[in-house]
DNA sequence: CTGAAAGCGCTTACAG
DNA sequence: CTGAAAGCGCTTACAG
């Protein structure tokens, strides 16, 4: 795509913005009008003018409609910022996404913000594009704004730059991957059982030889704590079953499933899911009797039933991860006390056609 | 999926977070230490602290290093909000997002970010699930704590609140939709010249039928503006290939398909991709021969390639376009005169297969 | 080189 | 009912 823009002239009517900026009705010395301003316009104190703004009794109709006036002629509106300063809190906190790429994210986000509204914070919020050193400058600068609390989604490393922080008072909860090196809670998605269904469901078409894709490969999408948690599951339920299970087959990666000794897949991310269906489409093992791979993708995605077959998956509700986590959070910051906290949404197993055969190979 | 959770007590080893919140080193009255208590653990004035902490000269290095001591002992970090108070500042930026589901927003956010990052920045961020009054809601809040500026991706309706914070000084940019009843900046992609390209490409294939889905329908993922933009491409493309268009044609929607009498159609947005996609799958009109429709979308989405057919669509960067809105709004901090812009990232079109056949109905 | 005072825009605690 | 003073945690402007 060409990193050339078109830019339009707008020919709608109306004064140019930019004039707008100065000699604006409320401007006094060039910026905002304050309390002080509405006060002496007013003709009454300062602190008279806060209690009208807060609406604290103890105000005559009289003078509260001549600062009411005040404040309607200056255009003012509380600084927001001071007042939180002199408070002492910020009403403010923090959410640090790895990457946005992960449709999870944005999931968490709409969960977190749902409890963030209700208690009237508002919230920063940054990505780090899984850079350890980002994360780390993110969620410094928030700390030194004076969040209350923080929710991080974390890249990969150690997270020991926390420790202050929290000594300090500061509230932190991590999502969907657990933290590293320092102590706090926790909330993600049922992993383990996760894994546990997808094998079990293979199990029942018929499966035997069952592959896990998602390993330690650096450039994979999946933490490690993901990859072992799914490969606990696996073990338990291919135990359960009565299978020796060779340790090649959890050691796949997307690529190598043309030729791999496995009838049937679970793959760790939705990433590395499309990255298996594609590189199977390639090698044209998609159709009924084509010697076809079953797939159960951890984690739904967009799409996944527009895709032929449709995508089996284990899915969980990232907006409940969100949720949970601003809760947590919220109660953390009333004082709640006690170790921390490792919270598991449950999952759920969507069949859809990429996974209900039996083995072809 | 059920709304229980699993919640598991944490095996790791190491103090209680809770117990961390008291009696941390540096912790005096109960809460962070301050330039003050630093000034008088190392005997100086407040003013040296400052000196030392913002690295301006004019301080024995016997002096700095007792501040710098004190700094440590105590576990000092200067808070940013109450400095950015004083400066008159606020370096923060807000984002408000209509939804989080169209992943436009996420690209948006990233490209945004980039810039917000190089300018020292932070981001307020939040999202208004397309309702009218949240998003004011939010804009305000934003503008209470002092935002330098905005940027939204604005929910349909009347933006003319935002009139009298521009006035006061606050920078406002719109992306991927325009701004109505406010002059404001905005960016986004070249929906007329997309509308133009995907009939162009149709008509290259034969097709003289051609529809447009994503009207004036209220629960239309399409605001009215991106839809008038796409038919006046359309209208251009059809025109200039000698095509008169029978208004129905342009009056579809994705459920209409199956019985529509075209043989090919443009859907204004990746939702309503899908939704045709889904029509026309269960009217098995998809494989070769079997009547199918041509289509094509405005705007890319996550596994397009992995349908059958792959679904061709008219692309642009959504990251492009957060970039931009960054650097038009930074252009406006500082400054910058001017009537709004109006700024249209590239489109391109993206041939996968779901468009490239001739007539077949 | 160092510091005491005033102030950013607001609230708190107290006095009239 | 109303207001003058002090202070949130920092920086600015000025004096020694």
């Amino acid at each position: 795509m060409s990193n050339q823009l078109h830019v339009v002239a707008s020919d709608a009517p109306g004064r140019d913005t930019a004039s707008l900026r100065t000699g604006g009705i409320g401007t006094l010395r060039g910026g905002r009008p304050t309390m002080k301003d509405v006060a002496s316009r007013a003709g009454v104190a300062l602190k008279t003018v806060s209690r009208v703004v807060n609406g604290e009794p103890g105000v005559t109709p009289e003078t509260a409609r001549r600062v009411l006036g005040a404040i309607e002629d200056l255009g003012f509106r509380r600084n927001e910022s001071a007042r939180l300063l002199r408070t002492g809190r910020t009403a403010t906190l923090g959410f640090i996404a790895d990457t946005w790429a992960d449709p999870d994210l944005t999931g968490v986000y709409r969960g977190l913000e749902d409890v963030v509204r209700q208690h009237g914070y508002l919230l920063y919020s940054g990505s780090t594009d899984s850079d350890a050193e980002r994360e780390q400058r993110l969620a410094l600068a928030m700390c030194a704004r004076r969040v209350d609390g923080l929710i991080i989604a974390p890249t990969p490393g150690s997270h020991d730059y926390l420790v202050a922080e929290i000594e300090a008072g500061v509230a932190a909860v991590f999502v969907l991957r657990p933290p590293e090196l320092v102590r706090s809670d926790a909330v993600l998605p049922d992993e383990r059982a996760g894994g546990r269904a997808a094998v079990a469901h293979l199990v029942a078409q018929g499966h035997r030889r069952i592959g896990l894709v998602g390993g330690p490969p650096a450039d994979s999408p999946v933490g490690p704590s993901r990859f072992r948690a799914l490969l606990s599951g696996y073990t338990e339920a291919m135990a359960s079953a009565g299978i020796i299970a060779d340790p090649g087959w959890t050691a796949l990666s997307a690529a190598d499933l043309p030729g791999a000794p496995v009838t049937a897949v679970v793959c760790a991310h939705p990433a590395q899911t499309r990255a298996a269906l594609r590189a199977l489409v390639r090698a044209g093992l998609t159709g009924p009797g084509s010697g076809r791979m079953a797939v159960i993708g951890f984690g739904d995605f967009e799409a996944a039933d527009l895709i032929t077959p449709p995508v089996t998956v284990v899915g969980y509700d990232p907006v409940l991860i969100g949720h949970t986590a601003g809760e947590v959070l919220i109660r953390r910051m009333a004082g709640e006390q006690g170790p921390p906290r490792r919270v598991e949404v449950p999952v759920r197993l969507i069949a859809r056609g990429s996974a209900e055969f039996p083995p072809e190979r």
